[in-house]
RNA sequence: GCCCCGUUCGUCUAGUGGCCCAGGACAGCGCCCUCUCACGGCGCAGACAGGGGUUCGACUCCCCUACGGGGUACCA
């Protein structure tokens, strides 16, 4: 038997952090056993526009690099993917669980079923519905709508015993029938409801796995009793815990931005994706640019594995130890009995820190082509790059080394791609490294002006002339260090100095200073 | 209310009766490295929700309580 699993993304217009991680667990489990991976779009729901609210979310699984081998866009043997369009299987399976007795027709109004719900409620015990107004016969029917009332169908459920169901992560789980409901399955306009199109879809597709958030546990014997009546075999599940909110035990959701905001590690993420954008010129919406939604980290420069590793550390783990795992490991390595029961909460921090991580570990030349679209965006490099973009950036991110954590963050280099002329100075360096030392300016002017004999323009002669140059004056490497930094660079913080000045050449270099100083004398 | 699921350092977790006066990682703190910022090195601190059992022995098994989550919808 093949394995084939499914992620049923609602067209919503983005993809959730958490719809994520259950994806991924389907992914891996189908990839781990040669099986299929699919996507169907659960838009039983939506009206128009389910184009333009799936493709942001197609696009985030394209940027995790989570290939579906059945769905939207690729098609495949079980289709169609949308589930508006399934409504024939769907009435079909209605009508066969009306022949065989395991669904009836229900008149009853809302407010009298409504009426029976509180009467067993304040009766301290379960609700059990009387079935006052189920149709059994035609002439039944056609009384209850000689009322005016229209009809529900509803699931016949079984009202003793109980049933046993083997969970793949938390074990066996029991549910007695009495506690169930006769659930809706087609509401009076005749549309069905989700469970039953699940159930359906599910057979019709022969997904053998259901890997699905914890929120369906309790649904699953009103499925169970589907399948089970339709004679489907059923299929094996394993309930995954939720995504907690940072910090909390909270269940983490799209719309609560706000809240999240107070927690000082999610702020922080949402600080550091907000720097990147605000250079893009991207629009930094709560409601579409945040930690909980995938876009954002594609937009700030993530590597898609380190999101994928952290999401499968939550919530899964392989030993005391081991933490990293390359894509082929993870495929290797998971499995869904060391899936924890218990729900994980989204840390931001060691988010980042596996991102830190990959990076570091990324080979510069894969870190050159992430970088080069972010330089771009930012119109400090031309479309297309001329041919030593390529070249030059490699120097940069070289000499950054661990400095750039993410992709975007190479904006921080932008000094080296500006024109001398418009380099802005952060203005509480170049007081306190220039303005302010006495005799810095003509500290600057000496230096640049033997900048001309040093050879080669390589970070170690410039290392090496700078040390003789402070020694023969008798003053600290610091006192010089700072203030060349910020005439070259404009800013207070960077890679080592020699490097930026070996990388921007004598000539602006020079002409930096140069520029630095007349800035002085004007002010 | 009723039914179901869960509960180990701040966070992610290891642990399936003795290997645990509980191990690792992230964050935190301290020191070191240092031209700034990062990186890195070394070290410190920090948890079995509570109460009852069972057992020679319980983080591990059972029960209760508390807390969190889900279901109980003509939501998904």
């Amino acid at each position: 038997m093949t394995v084939r699993t499914r992620f049923a993304p609602s067209p919503t217009g983005y993809l959730h952090i958490g719809g994520v991680r259950t994806a991924l667990f389907n992914w891996l489990f189908a990839r781990k056993h040669g099986g299929q991976f699919l996507l169907r779009v659960d838009d039983t729901d939506q009206q128009r526009n389910v184009a333009a609210a799936l493709e942001p979310i197609l696009e985030g699984f394209r940027w995790l690099g989570l290939d579906w081998d059945e769905g939207p866009e690729v098609g495949g043997p079980y289709g169609p993917y949308y589930q508006s369009q399934r409504g024939e299987l769907y009435q079909a399976a209605i009508d066969e669980l009306l022949a065989r007795g395991a669904a009836y027709r229900d008149y009853a109004r809302p407010e009298e079923l409504q009426a029976e719900r509180e009467a067993a409620q304040a009766a301290g015990g379960q609700f059990t519905y009387s079935r006052r107004w189920r149709a059994e016969t035609p002439a039944d029917a056609a009384r209850f709508e000689a009322e005016g009332r229209q009809a529900v169908v509803r699931l016949k459920m079984p009202r003793d015993g109980e049933l046993a169901l083997g969970d793949l992560v938390r074990g066996e789980v029991r549910f007695a029938w009495a506690s169930e409901q006769d659930h809706v399955i087609q509401r009076a306009d005749g549309s069905c409801l989700y469970h039953l199109a699940s159930v359906v879809d599910d057979e019709a597709m022969k997904i053998t796995h259901v890997i699905r958030a914890e929120e369906h546990l309790s649904n699953t014997p009103r499925q169970a009793f589907i399948a089970r009546s339709l004679g489907y075999e059923l299929p094996q599940y394993a309930h995954l815990p939720y995504v907690a909110e940072p910090g909390s035990k909270t269940k983490l959701s799209t719309r609560k931005l706000d809240k999240y905001l107070k927690n000082k590690d999610f702020a922080a993420l949402v600080e550091r994706g907000d720097g990147i954008a605000r250079r893009l010129g991207l629009a930094t919406a709560a409601d579409t640019f945040n930690p909980v939604i995938v876009d954002f980290y594609a937009q700030i420069g993530f590597l898609p594995d380190a999101l994928l590793n952290y999401l499968l550390l939550l919530g899964w783990s392989l030993d005391a130890q081991r933490e990293e795992f390359s894509r082929p490991q993870m495929i290797e390595h998971f499995s869904l009995e060391r899936v924890n029961k218990a729900p994980a909460s989204f840390d931001p921090q060691k988010l980042l820190a596996f991102q830190d991580r990959a990076m570091q570990q990324l080979p510069l030349k894969q870190k050159v082509a992430r970088c080069v679209p972010f330089l771009q965006r930012a119109a400090l490099v031309s479309q297309p790059p001329t041919c030593d973009t390529g070249p030059y950036l490699s120097k940069i991110l070289a000499a950054a080394g661990d400095r750039v954590k993410m992709a975007g963050d190479v904006l921080d280099y932008a000094e080296f791609f500006l024109p001398d002329d418009d380099l802005p100075y952060d203005a509480a360096a170049f007081e306190k490294r220039i303005a302010r030392p006495a005799g810095a300016r003509e500290l600057l002017a000496a230096y640049a002006e033997e900048l001309a004999g040093v050879e080669p323009f390589e970070a170690p002669a410039l290392e090496a002339h700078l040390k003789e140059f402070v020694e023969r004056r008798g003053i600290k490497l610091a006192d010089v260090v700072h203030a060349v930094r910020v005439a070259v660079t404009g800013k207070a913080v960077g890679f080592g100095l020699f490097d930026a000045l070996a990388i921007l050449g004598r000539q602006r270099c020079q002409r930096r200073i140069a520029r630095a100083l007349a800035s002085l004398n004007a002010g």
